[in-house]
DNA sequence: TACATTTGCCTAACGGTGTTAGATTATTTA
DNA sequence: TAAATAATCTAACACCGTTAGGCAAATGTA
């Protein structure tokens, strides 16, 4: 009986039919033009026939989201493990990050609810907890005093992803700002260099 | 012919009267929850003669946009104008923008883009260039050297912008994070002191 | 092979949305 | 009082997310 799992392999192909839809569609139209409806036409299926692989919307955000998270992690792990210095690699974690955030827009909109429709229960998630922890061990080495009380590491973590973040969310609302990609790049070395050299100071 | 007025007067109160009844829902329902429908329910009309004062949904938004700057550049200025320097306007401008954001917290969804539906063409408007060039003035008198260029202002305006954001809108979209009301304050003033030492390095 | 059961997929519908057209009612003007 | 204008409503369109029910094909069983 092997055609039950070849029935189950086409059940997880049309799952992800179902995903890459929904990714097409939002690329090219944005978040506010995806519906059920659209997804369907797409795959060659009507409505109804999603709910059979997700249980509703918020389904497929979520495990967009989750998708998400998991592409981030890996740019910004790959971005770690190229350079040796702590600072280095925070710079290029950042950068990483940043980075993420222009080449898979619409992941980074759903991920951090810029100008975006909230699928509401999306925080505490355990992939972004990886992030986390991830930025959190080299900011830790970061300090040469030792130990880093967690609310040291978790104060500059905070400094350092706010600033990105809001210059994230800047240029992702209001693209017709007058500002270059060189000077946003400036800004968040600067940035990053400015909030780094404070650790020790 | 003074009923003309008052007739006038009249148009001008129910169209206030939807402005109202939109924030009142949005204020308890969120953002999400707003539809022509519900407005009109109660302000006891019918949703159509809400075409009648604005042209679309977008319309009724942009013009709460609009009246959340006016709010937020009177709060601004009134923290500028309590302060004698630089550095005391800098930071007390930057709280009270801060504080708008979470006594306002609705407008600033609206206005920022955060965790809310786009409305479109909210760029480039002339409310927003009011608060911009506030705080760019204040900036420029935080220079030391003259003359300083659009550049260096729009840079270090920019940097504030962004952690203050930034830490915003983390803090909008994920409240149940384990950040507290004195740790966000610690990290604000302390970015904040950091960007304005930073200008004359 | 014949029947029963499960599966895959669809149509139709419900209640909601923003928005528009046309009819209806009330008010003002001549 | 009659005509004209303004104010407001009802009904509808096309969309949305979601659910219920039915049809037809595939499968399992005798």
């Amino acid at each position: 009986m092997g055609s039950k799992e070849r029935i189950l392999r086409l059940k997880d192909e049309t799952r992800t039919k179902i995903l890459d839809a929904a990714l097409n569609i939002v690329q090219t139209e944005g978040w506010q033009a995806l519906s059920m409806r659209k997804i369907a036409d797409q795959i060659e299926y009507t409505a109804p026939i999603i709910y059979e692989y997700f249980s509703n919307k918020d389904g497929i955000l979520l495990e967009l989201t989750r998708r998400g998270y998991l592409m981030l992690a890996k740019d910004i792990r790959e971005a770690r493990d190229q350079h040796e210095s702590p600072e280095d690699k925070m710079e290029a974690m950042w950068i990483a990050y940043w980075n993420f955030a222009f080449t898979h827009k619409e992941f980074y909109q759903l991920m951090y609810g810029v100008d975006m429709v909230c699928c509401t229960v999306k925080n505490s998630m355990a992939e972004a907890e990886n992030v986390g922890s991830m930025l959190g061990d080299v900011i830790e080495s970061l300090f040469e005093k030792k130990p880093v009380s967690d609310d040291d590491i978790c104060m500059k973590y905070y400094t350092y992803w706010s600033i990105i973040h809001g210059l994230i969310s800047i240029n992702l609302v209001r693209p017709n700002g007058r500002t270059t990609d060189e000077l946003n790049q400036q800004i968040l070395k600067d940035a990053i260099k400015g909030i780094t050299l404070s650790i020790n100071s």
